[in-house]
DNA sequence: TTGAAAGCGTTACCAA
DNA sequence: TTGGTAACGCTTTCAA
């Protein structure tokens, strides 16, 4: 690699002055600038970031630290946070957690040592006390607010409450929920607006939440046993779209048929929905959109023009497809009623 | 963040003795190795990745450009990097180059002037000639031989053979291929494949080819064209999995059955493939592996153990399920027949 | 067994 | 408008 020594010998100026030529910063004559250019042009010299970064501090890179890249939300994720982190002259580490709180730590901890400017955690597993030694800018998505960070997410509760009333107005007169982890944070929220829904109609049950962990084979085993355990379910609303496919497996396999017996609906939007038959309705969040906006939150942080936390929520939206379209036959649309809440 | 040097005050030695102490190299006293020991506990401290960095030109970092992370097939190698170079003290910078040579270029520039130690390449686009100026370790995925660089794949003909074959024995008489880009590399070795099997029939037909762009959307167009323009077709091998599904979505609007009327096979065996319903029969890569052995490979070639290039090539296993089982009922088995061609 | 100091490639301050 | 040089945090060589 070329120095800026060697720029500085050819083009026969001191090192000072290239430097100058490179930031644009200070004051340097006219031909003199030129000569350095040519120089650097000529020896296609690139400075060394990792010098650049020992004075002043920056890296110019932002770490993303996801429970599981393979789980079909976390793509669309880290394309938006790679984008526009690029499009800032930041370049993303990636780094899977597998959702444990070990992992989690000891990544934060990797990424200070490389000196990441910021830290953009999507995390499970997030407790408040564990995160008490991070001193680096993060953002975190999908968690409840926090003094110390920024935080991105959406409306769970009141997606909640979208799905399960679009299964009433299709019709549906007895609705299940396949809820997520219980000791996670948007799987709460979910169920809530589920419950706030039916709590009080007269079918109502216990015994019509079942629990998953996000992945699609739990969700085929409980939603067996939901359909064994309970007679007359004729609407399920699964806590992400994954659960929801588990769903439609199920289903199947009981030789059932979605939705003219059973309308299905899941959580999250992600583009699995529409690849699958029958086409899944969901309740779609703004992947990309909150992937974006959590890069730029952590830049404006990083870069110091906002020091002040920020809390902001995205509106979900739902989506209507085959899966839940009990009124007419099948195969038709895929429209996005867009009920937005007002908030943001 | 604490330096050395406040550990070296704290310890009451010099910095030397610390770096000696941190690095396990040199002479160190019992007693004074403990002194030191204890007073990084004490102050938790970290080394700074940049500064190790910038004396031994090491950063620890490898680069991974993906045309597409959203494309199903990229998160299970990008998860298999991430955690074999993590597992060798290297972190992973990921890279969307969207396939463009443009973007691709410019971010081996940037991997470049991060100082990263060696780049893995998934390139569609990839020309010898626009890659002469990359003085980095660099293994390449999915792509023929190079006299300069390591490359991992799989037998794509071969891939194809099998997939063409298993169609014929599932009593197909009229067999299809959706093809993927004429340019890429990958989709004409698997047309080569089905070529190979099927040129000498008596049914064959140019137009029994059709292209589309490795995507759900254009598949499904290719494929309803391909079933208007030819009477009989009653087996598809699509060239990757997400057309595979794209066909299957053709297929159904024409109010035809999958496998009883037609019978399809995809290529990649990416997860998707048994979430959808019918299960998709698929000629498997071993997708993790390879980005383990390309991690491996780059490591190997970064720390000199290693500085030959080579080239391995993965076996791909033919994956039966419902899509093409037209011999007994569907919904039984998901039957992974291995057939090794002895190759690597 | 330990410490002093040079050097890695920049930037930024101070002088000239 | 330019150049010399300290400083960034560490490793390594050389002396002690």
């Amino acid at each position: 690699m070329v120095t800026i020594k060697e720029v500085a010998k050819k083009a026969g100026v001191s090192v000072a002055t290239v430097s100058r030529v490179i930031n644009k910063n200070g004051y340097v004559k006219e031909s003199t600038f030129e000569k350095v250019q040519h120089a650097i042009q000529e020896l296609n010299y690139r400075p060394s970031a990792i010098a650049v970064s020992l004075n002043n501090k920056k890296t110019k890179t932002i770490g993303l630290i996801l429970p599981d890249i393979t789980n079909p939300f976390f793509p669309e994720l880290a394309k938006a946070v790679e984008e526009v982190a690029n499009s800032n002259g930041y370049t993303m580490i990636l780094c899977n957690s597998s959702g444990t709180l070990k992992n989690e730590i000891e990544q934060i901890e990797m990424l200070q040592s490389k000196y990441v400017d910021g830290i953009i955690l999507a995390s499970d597993s997030y407790v408040e006390e564990d995160y008490k030694h991070v001193n680096l800018p993060m953002v975190l998505l999908d968690r409840g607010a926090n003094p110390r960070n920024s935080s991105i997410r959406v409306n769970n509760y009141y997606g909640g409450v979208l799905a399960t009333e679009h299964l009433l107005e299709q019709g549906c007169t007895k609705i299940a929920h396949l809820a997520g982890p219980k000791d996670v944070f948007t799987a709460q929220q979910r169920l809530e607006g589920y419950q706030s829904v039916v709590e009080d109609m007269e079918w109502f049950d216990k015994k019509l939440v079942a629990y998953a962990n996000y992945q699609l084979e739990d969700a085929i085993t409980a939603t067996k046993e939901l359909l064994n355990q309970n007679i007359g379910i004729d609407g399920i609303f699964a806590g992400n779209d994954l659960m929801a496919i588990g769903c439609l497996k199920a289903i199947h396999s009981f030789g059932l048929s979605v939705p003219e017996d059973i309308a299905v609906i899941g959580f999250d939007g992600i583009s699995l929905t529409n690849m699958i038959i029958p086409e899944l309705s969901t309740i779609k969040q703004p992947i990309y959109e909150m992937g974006k906006e959590a890069t730029n939150q952590i830049i404006k942080e990083i870069e110091g023009n906002e020091t002040e936390s920020r809390d902001i929520e995205f509106d979900v939206t739902l989506i209507q497809r085959e899966s839940t379209n009990r009124k007419r036959r099948p195969g038709c649309e895929d429209g996005a009623k867009s009920k937005d809440n007002g908030n943001r």
